[in-house]
DNA sequence: ATAAAATCGGAACCAGCAACCCGTTTCGTT
DNA sequence: AACGAAACGGGTTGCTGGTTCCGATTTTAT
């Protein structure tokens, strides 16, 4: 059998590809980027296949699947969303950047389905890519509560499941209803002050556990008397490099 | 062709149907609302039928399609919440009354993909239900909001909208954190006090228009010196109805 | 008991779609 | 220009799931 590529990097394919499979494949991903921006996961191959002008043929010759295709069609915009919040990480008034990011992200996400299946986890998006938004992600929320801008009593978790309800009600918001109007009613809920109802708490093993200050996740006890910060080794590396990366 | 009833009504369809067919028929609603309960409306027919013990052509015998089988299952569930909702408007203390059932109504809701799949809009329910449901818990809002416990800003828009985030928050919450957490964040948003963040207003046509009383549709301008509140008879009616039914 | 009528069951049908295959066309090289 | 390899396209296959059809079965009325 002959052997295919399947790269997802643009760069490494163009490189050995003919002009012809070249050019298609950009055709191919770019047809795929607007329609599943349109329709979402459920958008037929055959589709995308009118769409860039070519057969269902030439389609599979470039991506194993319809799911690898969308990857690729979906993938870049998470990774900006995250490259993004990494660069934000580093600016002035933590809680005006953080509730900014917020808004930006769903706003943009809002009118593409394509990226609402992705974070909504209806496909299995590229290994490592929600995974780094969502730890980048961390990193804003931590400094906004830091910057006492965010309750101190909401997790990463409530975050990203917040996001995603708000995703929900953008889509679904009456006709003449602005943008952003319940994106905004959400956020109050997350500002700190007067409380009257209590958020139930994460039971048990969860609970009296510290969240590691790079990717939010659970932190081993401390076997010394200073409580430990990270989750491992390499959160400790990361977080050491964007501590030089912000003095510098 | 032989005359098909079809009827979505019970009682008067079990008094005309042969025994076994009553039997059926039941079966089948019974398979369906549980079957529906667990996969939404994406379980496959063919599934209910076999749960029901019984084949496809009988489930088609008692229901024209899918969708009205679907409907008939789901229906009843809606309606109740709906009754539920017209009882606890002639309660005391408006705004407990408020948030208990605003969480009920999710926790209800969260465990049942059937509900959530109707509430969410992913197929048309039958006519009205959905509007009944609607109005009832306007009047809970509205009653609510005069009881200063919820703000003021708040249409019944907003609230559909935040009901189906809810879902989808609650839905996807990550693993160990409790029922109901997500919820009660949501619902801070709603509660009146300091406010960071103004919510982007409802624009031109929809501004400085106040809402019917009853339906929280649109009032046409008050054409004597009172203001009218509410948007026709029937919801005048209704009204009048209502607060004869509470003096009773 | 018997026959007509209603009902039952599930095979058959159809549509949509992902994935595959192979005869044909195009490209890059000699 | 000619040749071989790579790429193309769309017809084909396999599968899933909603809907229909009809011979077999059960119920009810006489």
């Amino acid at each position: 059998m002959a052997e295919r590529s399947h790269s997802l990097l643009p760069s490494q394919a163009s490189a050995s590809l003919r002009a012809d499979a070249r050019r298609n494949r950009a055709l191919v991903l770019q047809a795929a980027r607007s329609a599943f921006e349109e329709g979402g996961l459920g958008v037929p191959l055959g589709e995308i296949a009118r769409r860039a002008g070519v057969g269902t043929g030439t389609v599979y010759r470039h991506f194993p699947s319809k799911e690898a295709l969308f990857r690729a069609a979906v993938s870049d915009r998470i990774v900006l969303f995250t490259d993004t919040a990494r660069e934000l990480a580093h600016t002035e008034d933590a809680g005006t950047v953080f509730y900014r990011y917020l808004s930006a992200v769903i706003r943009l996400t809002v009118r593409n389905k394509a990226l609402c299946d992705a974070l909504e986890g209806r496909f299995e998006p590229s290994p490592g890519v929600e995974e780094a938004f969502r730890e980048a992600l961390g990193v804003l929320l931590r400094r906004a509560q830091q910057a006492d801008a965010v309750r101190k009593d909401v997790t990463i978790d409530d975050l990203m499941a917040l996001l995603m309800g708000c995703l929900s009600m953008e889509q679904r918001r009456a006709p003449g209803v602005p943008q952003g109007r319940m994106t905004a009613l959400a956020c109050d809920s997350l500002r700190p002050g007067r409380r009257v109802t209590k958020l139930p708490a994460i039971p048990s093993a969860r609970r009296n556990e510290t969240q590691c200050e790079v990717c939010g996740g659970p932190v081993a006890p401390a076997r010394t008397g200073r409580p430990a910060r990270y989750c491992g080794a390499a959160c400790r590396q990361k977080a050491h490099r964007e501590r030089a990366r912000a003095r510098s």
